[in-house]
DNA sequence: AACCTTGTCAACCGCTCAAGT
DNA sequence: AACTTGAGCGGTTGACAAGGT
């Protein structure tokens, strides 16, 4: 134990790298690599502490690092990653080919982390905050969505049944997404990603099914589940898995052909974004009730997933602006549309 | 134009851990 | 076994830029 006393030496330079001591330390490196980090300031002709010196490189000039914005595939590799590590910004970076751990913290705790909270999830936990005030902004995206609320009538036992109900949007706004984010996977044969992806999106249906006796929320899991984790959710007898601790039924989404597939509907008649039924992909036979309707499972307003590589310009805001398109009901608000990840309430 | 607020990110600080003595 | 040292990690800070008033 004991602490380097480096950086507590009189005399050393701190602050912000001039291009001069840029240029010596890449030098040095480059020429004898860097060896103990204590000792090469010295020898590379730096008035640094070592430790400077290796924040410096690792950092920054370190010829293989990505610089530039965040992809969208990164920022989902890393809320995933985020959601099973927690804070574990170097194991994080080790997926990120090119990318800091300092990078990926400043990354998450300016963008990734206010999205979440924006919509309403605990960037911590990665589940949806039941408390009224992060539930807002879904309270007023359901008032804009419905324009059918009048808050100023409403009792508190109403405002509470809201509130309610925009956590279970939330979570279902993001199952959707994990689910499509599982799709794309299956094709970029990132199988670890699909089973975190997938572990996800069951650990967020078993909560949303904890609570459906008392809910408008109704799920029917397809009649024929291959997969155990599915199966023995659809019995009712998976239990809550915290996202932190993902070993114990990861293994059950080993097999990449993973049968399950779910579709959030909603009713075309009544425009009740509330009322939710989950079918396997492609099953109208499980809801008789033809006013159903079954948006696709990719959002409308982006092209499906094509195999390989991304089509989406990351740092393009026309990428995310959504169209409408494919026949989805038009009363569903903007952010429905979009990568919940992109998506900023201004 | 001046001031204030907010966002971004490079760099620092203090801690833990593992290897070495 | 006890201690020292170096490396690395995560949290935090502060300088700077951009936008708003």
């Amino acid at each position: 134990m004991g602490r380097s006393p480096c950086c507590d030496e009189n005399g050393l330079k701190k602050g912000p790298w001039t291009p001069e001591e840029d240029q010596k330390l890449v030098q040095y490196i480059q020429k004898n690599g860097h060896g103990s980090w204590r000792a090469l300031p010295k020898l590379a002709g730096l008035n640094r502490c070592g430790k400077s010196c290796r924040l410096r490189w690792t950092n920054y000039l370190r010829p293989d690092i990505k610089r530039g914005k965040f992809s969208q595939e990164e920022e989902q590799t890393i809320l995933h990653l985020h959601s099973i590590l927690g804070n574990k910004w170097s194991a994080i970076a080790s997926h990120l080919p090119g990318r800091t751990d300092n990078e990926i913290k400043n990354f998450w705790n300016t963008h990734l982390k206010k999205k979440l909270i924006q919509m309403g999830f605990d960037p911590m936990t990665h589940q949806p905050r039941t408390d009224l005030v992060s539930s807002l902004p879904y309270l007023l995206a359901l008032a804009d969505m419905t324009e059918l609320i009048d808050y100023q009538s409403l009792d508190e036992q109403a405002v509470m049944r809201l509130q309610a109900e925009s956590a279970q949007l939330a979570k279902l706004h993001y199952l959707q997404y994990l689910l499509q984010y599982s799709t794309s996977s299956l094709s970029t044969n990132s199988y670890d990603q699909t089973a975190i992806t997938n572990m996800e999106g069951f650990s967020l249906l078993n909560s949303i099914s904890n609570i459906k006796e008392n809910s408008v929320m109704n799920f029917q899991l397809p009649p024929q589940v291959d997969n155990p984790a599915a199966a023995s959710f659809s019995h009712g007898i998976a239990s809550s898995q915290p996202l932190h601790h993902p070993s114990s039924i990861l293994p059950h989404f080993s097999d990449p052909q993973v049968p399950f597939s779910s579709q959030i509907c909603l009713n075309s008649e009544t425009g009740q974004g509330t009322n939710f039924t989950m079918l396997s992909q492609g099953d109208h036979t499980a809801n008789d009730d033809s006013s159903w309707v079954i948006p696709p499972l990719v959002s409308p307003s982006r092209p499906p997933t094509v195999t390989g590589t991304s089509t989406s310009n990351p740092g393009d805001a026309s990428s995310t602006t959504s169209s409408h398109g494919g026949g989805a009901p038009s009363y569903w608000p903007d952010f429905f549309f979009e990568d919940p990840i992109m998506h900023e309430i201004s």
